[in-house]
DNA sequence: TATATTTGTTTAATCGATTAACCAAAAGTA
DNA sequence: TACTTTTGGTTAATCGATTAAACAAATATA
């Protein structure tokens, strides 16, 4: 059990040189000698060496972490995305810290608390479905922080986003349903305080109009989205006089239980009713009927949100312009719509 | 933009009094009167002070972290393991960094090699299918850190662990089997290097001896478990001359490709092959027919590998006695096996 | 040769919080 | 009164790496 680690102090002294040297040598310092440099590397690998990353950050000002902020990871989307940012984030010599807000306005802002404690050089963040006070996320930016949001962004927080077109996604799913001969689609949407169910709503309202289909009040529902809200949400639609033929649904989660009443109810999807999901999780593709859903280009927006986030630190640019990336999803059409 | 954060320096400027002062006041220490404590916080309360992290862990020696590693996180065992452990050890004080294998032995490696260069207080690790190289697991031992495991474990590695019983649980589920009328059952395994492999592979073959039934070597396989993995293995089980009539698979995912394939052959289950997996992830419930699976306790598990944790660094115990703590699981029975 | 420049390194300050050691003033005790 | 103890701080060192500034020796230039 070697109780201590090497220390620049430890190579140092076996070589009687400064640990200034020492230190110099190893990030290959222009002036330190060729010599010295071979010598400090190999009793650093000897001493089997590694460097005191607090002490190296706190002296830097830069620990060198970026923070992750996410609604919950169980979700191949966030997932997904996270992992392609750590690979273009690890490459780049950050690391990062990945929390959950399980949804919780409450834990977000814990999360931000910990982030900034921790002296994170950035934080890439999805705000839960909860939050509508953005006061933990002014508090970053007047920390001088780098902030990204992805997916889940706000309109009103002039920061940097990532995420994909909401507003031509429910276009093209109500393009689809309709060539599919549906005369009366529904929405079970997310909230509209939040900028991408906002979006989807829009775009759903839109496009139906478009078609000069009814857009009846009932056929709009704003709910939480989870797979149990699903089911709360189809039953009242099909609780109506005149029920739906289709129903686009803003997540893949409320539309798997919505499909799940379906089949209690014996009603056949897609044959009586259609079913459209959002968000492409794997799932979609293993249930039966599988479900028709829009896919995100989960891994474009997390290295997106990570070049973002990059080109702030990298280049000392002071005021840079604010990037708005909207990426073009993709309907991928299964047996639950056709 | 306040550019720079307050420090405890800013602190006693304002008060006239040293920063040593300030320091004690802030961690209530008796030295100092409620007085001066009084103002202090009132002060750091109002230039809005967030300690450095940073400067407290490098004095300290302790960075308030602890490293996380596991194979992946948007598997709902991982993901829920995790958030449990994260409840437990954020209200003791602990932040954790999450990091994912994908399987890959070389990402471990290079997760154990971050986490140890982050400083982290302790490591608490499920390891990757592909890990059989313990020397990273033995870095962080000699380096002084904790090292808890949790499911996938490893007998050679003297180290805490927390886990579910996998012998009995693969008892449990031909037990169950053998009710249900199956006289020919296969399994699907994991590779024997890993301990809960192993002994879900012992599991079954005691299990099958006790009941007198075959068991022949083409009815137990060991492979990857990925779900592509679970599509492959069934289709030489069906290709045998002698089919069995029920499969055991050691993870839902490849029990998923499994079932995808018996669909696509048109193969009834649970009538003519009847399946299990093991996890209950969510999905196990969800697809048609739904799955019978293993429950893990996962929040139990997160929650005692975090305790195991806690009791190394609280009490500063030299030498404590090894934890290994088993489980008890549960079979939950769905469609596919009755 | 005298001076300027380059090379290679050392010294010392610094990041911010903590803490061992020290000290002055106030309060208690003989 | 004289001495001890307690109270409430202050000083200064420290954690380990980095870096601006200083400096000696070697080399180049005039």
């Amino acid at each position: 059990m070697n109780k201590k680690r090497t220390t620049l102090k430890d190579i140092a002294n076996v070589l009687s040189i400064s640990t200034a040297a020492v230190s110099k040598a190893l990030n290959d310092d222009a002036r330190i000698s060729v010599k010295t440099k071979k010598a400090v590397k190999q009793v650093a690998k000897e001493l089997n060496y590694q460097p005191n990353h607090l002490a190296s950050a706190l002296r830097k000002g830069k620990s060198k972490l970026v923070g992750v902020i996410v609604p919950r990871t169980n979700s191949h989307f966030f997932s997904s995305v996270v992992e392609s940012m750590e690979g273009v984030l690890n490459k780049a010599g950050y690391n990062i810290i990945i929390t959950q807000s399980n949804e919780s306005f409450e834990k977000e802002c814990n999360n931000i608390d910990t982030l900034l404690y921790l002296q994170v050089d950035g934080i890439i963040a999805s705000m839960a479905n909860e939050t509508v006070d953005l006061s933990f996320y002014e508090k970053i930016k007047s920390n001088g922080i780098p902030l990204i949001l992805f997916d889940r962004g706000e309109n009103d927080l002039n920061v940097d986003y990532v995420g994909i077109n909401d507003y031509a996604s429910s276009h093209m799913i109500i393009e689809h349903l309709v060539a599919q001969g549906c005369k009366r689609i529904a929405h079970i949407g997310g909230y509209r305080r939040t900028r991408i169910f906002n979006n989807r709503i829009r775009g759903y309202i839109d496009a139906i109009k478009k078609h000069d289909l009814p857009h009846d009040d009932e056929l709009l529902i704003e709910s939480s989205l989870t797979l149990e809200d699903g089911r709360q949400q189809i039953k009242k639609l099909l609780a109506l006089k005149n029920r739906p033929d289709a129903v686009y649904v803003a997540s893949d989660y409320a539309a798997l239980g919505a499909l799940q009443v379906l089949k209690e109810k014996n009603i056949k999807v897609p044959e009586e009713i259609k079913l459209v999901g959002f968000g492409n999780e794997p799932f979609t593709s293993l249930v039966t009927p599988s479900i028709t859903s829009i896919s995100q280009h989960s891994k474009q927006i997390g290295k997106l949100a990570a070049d973002t986030f990059l080109s702030y630190v990298e280049k000392d640019v002071v005021e840079q312009s604010l990037n708005k990336i909207i990426l073009d999803s993709e309907l991928i059409i299964r047996d639950s719509s056709k």
